[in-house]
DNA sequence: AACGCGGGGTA
DNA sequence: TACCCAGCGTT
């Protein structure tokens, strides 16, 4: 293992410098608005879920706030954030806040896990973030970082290994609050420098210790196979979801023409096997519902 | 371990 | 066009 304090203070002093100014890591941000943040900034990038962060914290300051507020106007809330489903897990987690926590948001990793829709990396981002707490926090942004300054590989592999977590909890600095600063840090430079496509190399400050340059940057092991888009049922499903948010209802007959009507297909047609396995998966995610005749918001 | 799940910005 | 993004829950 490299000399670790090194690189603590090199990538420390170089988020003090260099790392956002965003809402959610100002003093004055509450636990409950750094949980909100990180559960919109699940595969959303930063400039998009900023405003939308704004104004939810501006209307449901606190868990208890949201957890009464009517589910379609959360719904019509998270906008085009994507991944809708995340929004109706926010509202379930408040829920479960005030009934179990006293409306407040838990500092311990644990507690954390067990809400619906915080996994590993939120309840330690939670914890290290909102509460000071040294968990090891390791997003996809802190996963490049390693693969590429410890092991000297182009990207990580798709899913999060064994031999991932150990290195992550070694690299942790021992101090408290340094442990916590290097979460942040660390996160910041794959956000800003290490980036997937084109990293800045000579903006970063542990260019000299990085493995992957004395390695002379070579390709990633694998190839990625992006998400496909066009026709999926995503793309389905959003189309449904972006006209539900416009609309208070519409009528199950006229939904095809309506949602085509809007252009977010684009020239995909679906068949009538593909509207009845969206419009019932958006019911049982419980994302619509339905009466005789319309489909609206929960 | 692999898959489904939104949507938009960027190279 | 393809890839990427502060992942999670299910199979």
């Amino acid at each position: 293992m490299m000399n670790t304090t090194a690189l603590h203070h090199k990538i420390t002093r170089w988020f003090d410098h260099h790392g956002r100014d965003l809402p959610w890591r100002r003093p004055d941000c509450s636990p409950w608005g750094v949980l909100v943040s990180e559960v919109m900034l699940q595969q959303t990038p930063v400039v998009r879920v900023l405003p939308v962060w704004t104004e939810w914290m501006h209307r449901w300051p606190t868990p208890a706030d949201l957890a009464q507020a009517p589910t379609a106007e959360v719904l019509r809330a998270w906008g085009n954030l994507g991944y809708p489903r995340r929004a109706l897990r926010l509202q379930s987690t408040a829920t479960a806040l005030v009934e179990r926590f006293h409306g407040t948001v838990p500092a311990d990793p644990a507690q954390l896990r067990s809400l619906p829709g915080i996994g590993d990396y939120t309840a330690a981002a939670v914890s290290s973030f909102a509460f000071g707490i040294p968990e090891t926090v390791i997003d996809t942004n802190i996963r490049r970082v390693h693969a590429r300054l410890v092991n000297g590989k182009g990207l990580p592999h798709t899913s999060l290994t064994a031999a991932e977590k150990r290195l992550a909890q070694q690299l942790m600095p021992d101090d408290t609050s340094t442990a916590n600063q290097w979460n942040k840090a660390v996160m910041e430079l794959g956000a800003l420098v290490c980036t997937a496509r084109s990293p800045s190399c000579a903006a970063c400050p542990v260019l000299s210790e990085c493995a992957w340059i004395a390695a002379g940057k070579p390709d990633p092991d694998y190839q990625p196979t992006g998400q496909a888009w066009h026709g999926t049922d995503r793309q389905l499903r959003g189309a449904i979801m972006g006209l539900l948010r416009a609309r208070d209802s519409v009528d199950r007959a006229e939904l095809r023409s309506a949602v085509t009507a809007t252009g977010k297909l684009g020239t995909h047609r679906p068949n009538d096997s593909q509207w009845e396995r969206c419009v019932s998966g958006l019911l049982h995610d419980g994302l619509i519902v339905a009466t005789k005749q319309h489909l609206t918001l929960p």
